[in-house]
DNA sequence: GAGTTTCTAGACGATCGGTCGCAAACTGCT
DNA sequence: AGCAGTTTGCGACCGATCGTCTAGAAACTC
């Protein structure tokens, strides 16, 4: 065998890249070239780490959810607050994140959902499977809330679960096209303050 | 002047297209030639009705609440139900459609929103000026609600019907990935008979 | 050096949004 | 009626870019 040098490190960079181009500009809208002028790889050498695209875009999307669950651990690893404020928090701590980037880069997830989600078999069961694994780390923290009597218990978490991330999806693209984050603020307002409550 | 025959109706047709193939495959995923192949119209006619791409689909926007808003009111006038009843039946009927298009379109706003909304700023007014208009009908039948009793009124109906409009929106973006309309049911459900009750 | 594998320049056909010169169809003047 | 003038409709074409492929150079092991 040889030459076995940059390989993962290169595939790991565009993967990144990808995150931040896909989010902002779609997957029609961003091409191959401009992706790999980014990262500065030689375009011919995208078909040495990725079986195409579409393939390619899957991967994205499971380093996106991949880094979002992990910063998510790491700050409930460290949070003391009533599980309410925590998912607050947390999210508030994204609207801010999305503001940094002039509310253009909204959630991977979403976005491609909206794009591709009907056409790309591939990406759809990526998608699929990101959701899954995103609600895997929220219901306990609503049934913990639950629990703690700061929830409400008519409805199951799984279900508070799903409309919230609905609620936070519609949120995200409300505020790009309105170009601020007020209506994500209001959203987390109404459904953690008010709506979800006993 | 002369030859001023055909120009409105074909004007028209091609918009009318332009509201299921941007919503099925997104701006960037759908071209010009598919659009204008679909419709039999010249690809050089293309630009004797419309600017450019970008101003097209502003106006594909337009036409899309326009027909949406129709479709409300007609369906306002006749109905009897209370408010809430009123809500549940126009958006479950709009989840059958979306069923009957095998959950590949969605809601065009929605899609554009993802997509374009912070790309292009002539949709970007076309989409703020849609939602706003979607507003104006849906406050009303809230504030009824609230009136008659049946929608909580610690939250003003303008909150209630921007989380509402998140909320589906975020749905269908589930719909798009799943392949199915599960999660509109749940969330018309969970919003319309649980959260937004007294 | 031979052999093996990795990487990449460059080109592929297709399609992109957009343009343009001319044909077609009309009006108004003679 | 017939020609001139004006406006509209459209096929062909533009350069650019799309995702993809392949031949061979480069870098390694043995």
């Amino acid at each position: 065998m040889a030459r076995p040098r940059k390989t993962e490190h290169n595939k790991q960079i565009i993967l990144a890249k990808g995150i931040d181009l896909l989010s902002e500009q779609g997957y029609n809208g961003t091409g191959l070239k401009q992706i790999l002028d980014a990262v500065q790889v030689p375009k011919g050498s995208f078909y040495h780490y990725f079986e195409s695209k579409e393939a390619y875009a899957a991967q994205v999307i499971e380093l996106y959810i991949e880094r979002l669950l992990s910063a998510f651990d790491n700050y409930l690893k460290y949070a003391t607050d009533r599980p309410l404020e925590v998912i607050k928090q947390l999210y508030q701590w994204m609207a801010i994140d999305f503001q940094r980037k002039q509310c253009k880069e909204g959630c991977l997830l979403g976005s491609l959902a909206a794009e591709i989600g009907s056409s790309s078999e591939l990406c759809q069961q990526a998608m699929v499977k990101a959701y899954d694994q995103w609600q895997q780390r929220f219901v306990p923290l609503l049934i913990a809330g639950q629990d703690a009597g700061e929830v409400r218990q008519d409805i199951s978490a799984e279900l508070l679960a799903e409309t919230f991330w609905n609620a936070w999806e519609g949120s995200i693209l409300r505020m790009k096209i309105t170009g601020n984050t007020d209506t994500i603020e209001r959203t987390l307002t109404v459904l953690l303050d008010s709506l979800f409550r006993p």
